[in-house]
DNA sequence: TGCTTAAACTAGCGGCGTAAGTTTTTGCGC
DNA sequence: GCGCAAAAACTTACGCCGCTAGTTTAAGCA
């Protein structure tokens, strides 16, 4: 086939499929000859619309963290304008566990990544913490998102009974964490935000915001 | 070479090449022809001493791990014991960074990782945590540590000026922060942590610990 | 009408994990 | 001491991978 009458690819069209495959299969599945199956093509035609498979992977990145909710930030005091935006950030990475390891390497020069960096480190510079301390509560906030969202606490122990032997006593019931593991995973989240912006909070009551 | 008059390979050898070659280039790098090269054998020889390559990884994780000191919950409150292990457990991350995705997933199979995860739970335990709080906890710290070994916050943001322009007001001096690389990341660090405990030992103190 | 550009194609390079089968050495049982 | 199984290296090969180069044809514009 040479050039087709309509186009069959577009950016758009990459990404979509890129992404469900991304979400289906994991990142690992993710290859140029792979997708161009799915999109109904030939490998290589993907390199008319994208240079490299880096370019595609980023570009399903950037439209993951587009779902964020950042408007929490316009209309609450900082307390809660963290609070919210940190659930939503929470949820979508949840919905899309397998992009995690790109986000976490930071917003690069993706758009949406800058725009969200933008309105937490905003936020809090408004409120009054000083530069450095922004940071840290931006980084802070990132280790905990990213980090719990990367994988699963509770999946991270095997099922298997018989490895929690007596060599490790304290474990014996770890086998049963993977059937609980929305509570678990939930829970470790929840109890992580609670404390770091009531101690926040704290400190920031107490005039200490650097 | 047929089979030769002393052994060229073994576990341990593998092991330390596949670990030098991981904390010098990174888990890409790791090919079974590269390892093998760095060996001085050919690719396929490494089967004869691990079944796949992700038993090689697996076993540089462990070893990884086993360095992390968890000696604080023998001789410290819980507190105490808890702020020792977190310090180890990122400082031996930082020593190396790039076998953090592995270790993210979870102790899996692995003696070391399963010796600190009872360490940890056990001190948690004795102290008088509930089970569910005391999986919260650990979650917690986890999340934590890995999310902040993951990658640099300061390194994400790239250190091009004319990347942040008047789309994004406040983040203006982010081209600076990779050169302020260890101050912003172990400042957030060591902040998540003191939040963290300081807001556990408040509910301890008052009793509640589940 | 003719030219440039776009968007598909095929062919191919070097690398990947790993399976299969071969060769030689070692070390144990008779 | 001999014979043989197991161990530890090898070579070859399969089907993937990202990506480059060059080709073909259609679309859009002067």
């Amino acid at each position: 086939m040479a050039r087709p009458r309509q186009a069959l690819l577009t950016r758009e069209r990459i990404v979509e499929a890129a992404a469900a495959l991304i979400d289906a299969e994991g990142l690992d599945a993710l290859s140029m000859r792979r997708l161009a199956t799915e999109l109904g093509v030939q490998g290589p035609s993907l390199y008319n619309h994208f240079a490299t498979k880096a370019e595609i992977v980023d570009a399903v990145a950037e439209a993951v963290v587009a779902e964020v909710d950042i408007s929490g930030f316009a209309d609450s005091d900082w307390r809660e304008g963290l609070r919210l935006w940190a659930k939503s950030y929470h949820a979508v990475l949840a919905a899309h566990p397998n992009i995690v390891p790109v986000l976490a390497t930071g917003p690069g020069r993706r758009p949406a990544g800058l725009a969200m960096a933008e309105a937490v480190y905003g936020a809090l510079i408004d409120a009054g913490w000083s530069r450095a301390r922004a940071t840290h509560i931006g980084a802070l906030m990132r280790y905990l998102i990213t980090g719990s969202a990367l994988g699963s606490f509770a999946l991270g122990f095997e099922a298997d009974p018989a490895l929690y032997d007596e060599r490790y006593p304290h474990l014996h019931r770890a086998h049963e964490l993977a059937a609980h593991r929305d509570a678990v995973d939930e829970g470790a989240f929840e109890l992580g935000l609670d404390l770091l912006i009531a101690g926040l909070s704290d400190r920031y009551d107490q005039g200490v915001r650097r």
